[in-house]
DNA sequence: ACGCGTTATATTCAGTTGGAATATAATCGG
DNA sequence: CCGATTATATTCCAACTGAATATAACGCGT
């Protein structure tokens, strides 16, 4: 049996030399009143997550068990993010590989058996939240020092390229925001160790007021990763309203895209949008707690699910 | 110890019991002169593949180890697809998790140690080729043969479900074709028993004139996702240019999108896009080759990688 | 009862984009 | 020199999108 059959076959009788663990991550999202919230296990500063076994289904399956285990949170959406292996653990008798996940659910549950705590995620991404305008924190700290690490080398070539890295990420030199960079911009702090877990075990410059709460490992990262999903998805998939209450208002629709994107979206615009979709329907109720004029009540069209699948357009692709 | 803590507990000192075996499977495409093709194992009938070893600095340089060790073709472009768990393969000791990647390369490497073959993506999926038209296989064969499985249920509300999903999925009913749903359509014809892999072992009523080359285990179903992926994303990434040599004519690379889209663009509008977003940059040398007029001939221009991030706008985010 | 603040809802307008069609240019082969 | 073929440039219009403005309906305080 030559090299290239035995890469091709499949599982079967190999000993256990290359066996994996696998551990399940999840990144599980609901919405505050005011912000996006992610669940963590505060003991260990960490994300829900365990091993994959053999008792388990899926991965899916294996996944939300865990999380309900921890947390006492059952979940509805579920999407796959991304799958790690070369975690800095070298050399190991085994390796892990981590599978993480993104689900959108309601905060409505009771807390779990272990004090599951749900935290805004502008906790662990104060510059992420530019609803209000560039916050201050970028302005006045991240920006200087991002310069002066781009400045913290020899070399002119780098030093150009850091700078650009920098205003890309953040917008800087009149450049445009985008919020869909959220990883981007953790991985360049880190880059920058301008964020705690890039410092660890050594001296410790960042303050959490500056980069933010941390996490072990590498799960700060991977929520990065699950807010950059997100935020790039409500554009083209109606996944906000796996965050929504079965009844809404339309402002509140808005506040919760707004929440999740980090910036203001303009009303008429907004409502145009959703309504031409026909995402919504209204219930025929309406509602007065929102302070002024009394609110239509709208509901989530599901029918839209099966109706229509949302294609891009970004090239010339000539339909019909 | 409770559950919890044992959920949370990263890799190290667990039994051998949950251990999985981690394959990595390699989508790898190039163009022809008329079609995307991909590379294949074709004693297998597989796509490029081998387990997650030890040895592997990571996931993504043990596919290379791989891909390059299976098929001569080493890899540029690189990108990871999705991770499975649930295979058929129920109650075995061990269980197999599949990570599957999608890379783009050039087909300008000799043919590798074992005979690897690089097949016309199409030839798997007859039914995508829009470029002349909807083709006859949909029309002739796979519509009816879709409706007759909607009709082969007694409850009315699966019958109107499947003619639905059915429509949708291939653009029945004066609905539009969406190239994107490559993954959708091999789904439903999976489920209507249209292609070979449904139905193996069993009465096989898919002829490979119709349902197209199957592969083994699900490796088709792994293409499918593949296509979708890139299908989608030569949207809003510049991903075309990993698939072309480094200098063609405009005309060259709308026939590289075409082929991987599965349908035709309007050649003004083609360019007008490319050339607003400063993708290519002229050489300054023409070609005489290609019949009429000379051709300019371009270059990609890597600089556009730094200096943009192209973002989606399906959402009225106000800017600035 | 009335005005005012507040929020909801509707309309308008202009700049941009994108699909589609048409016009002009340069080469080759007869 | 003509016409087939491909390349390149221009035009037109409909749809979309950002931005601003106008009107409607409620609570509240006076």
């Amino acid at each position: 049996m030559d090299d290239r059959a035995k890469g091709i076959r499949k599982g079967g009788a190999g000993g256990k030399a290359n066996d994996v663990n696998a551990d399940l991550i999840a990144v599980v999202v609901a919405m505050d009143s005011s912000a996006p919230c992610v669940l963590t296990i505060p003991q260990a500063n960490a994300l829900p997550s365990g091993p994959f076994e053999l008792t388990h289904r899926s991965l899916q399956s294996g996944l939300r068990g865990w999380v309900e285990q921890q947390t006492g949170q059952p979940l509805g959406y579920i999407e796959q993010l991304y799958t790690f292996a070369d975690r800095d653990r070298v050399g190991a008798d085994d390796r892990v590989i981590s599978i993480s996940y993104l689900a959108l659910t309601h905060q409505d549950e009771a807390g779990g058996s272990a004090g599951p705590h749900w935290g805004s995620w502008y906790d662990y991404f104060p510059w992420e939240d530019h609803r209000s305008g560039t916050p201050a924190v970028v302005l006045d700290e991240l920006r200087p020092r991002l310069m002066e690490w781009a400045d913290g080398t020899d070399d002119g070539t780098t030093r150009l390229d850091r700078r650009r890295r920098a205003a890309i990420a953040f917008g800087f030199d009149d450049r445009h925001w985008n919020e869909e960079l959220a990883l981007q911009r953790y991985e360049l702090l880190y880059e920058a160790a301008l964020v705690e877990e890039a410092i660890r075990g050594g001296y410790s410059a960042a303050s959490t007021s500056v980069s933010g709460r941390s996490m072990i490992a590498d799960h700060r990262r991977i929520l990065a990763t699950g807010i950059a999903r997100l935020r790039s998805k409500i554009k083209y998939r109606p996944v906000v309203f796996e965050l929504m209450p079965p009844i809404f208002t339309l402002l509140q629709l808005q506040r919760t895209v707004e929440a999740l994107a980090g910036r203001l979206v303009r009303k008429p615009n907004f409502r145009r949008l959703i309504e031409q979709q026909e995402l919504v329907e209204e219930t025929g109720e309406t509602t007065a707690e929102t302070g002024g004029r009394p609110a239509q009540l709208f509901r989530f069209r599901h029918a839209v699910l099966d109706e229509r699948v949302i294609a891009g357009t970004k090239l010339p692709l000539a339909r019909g």
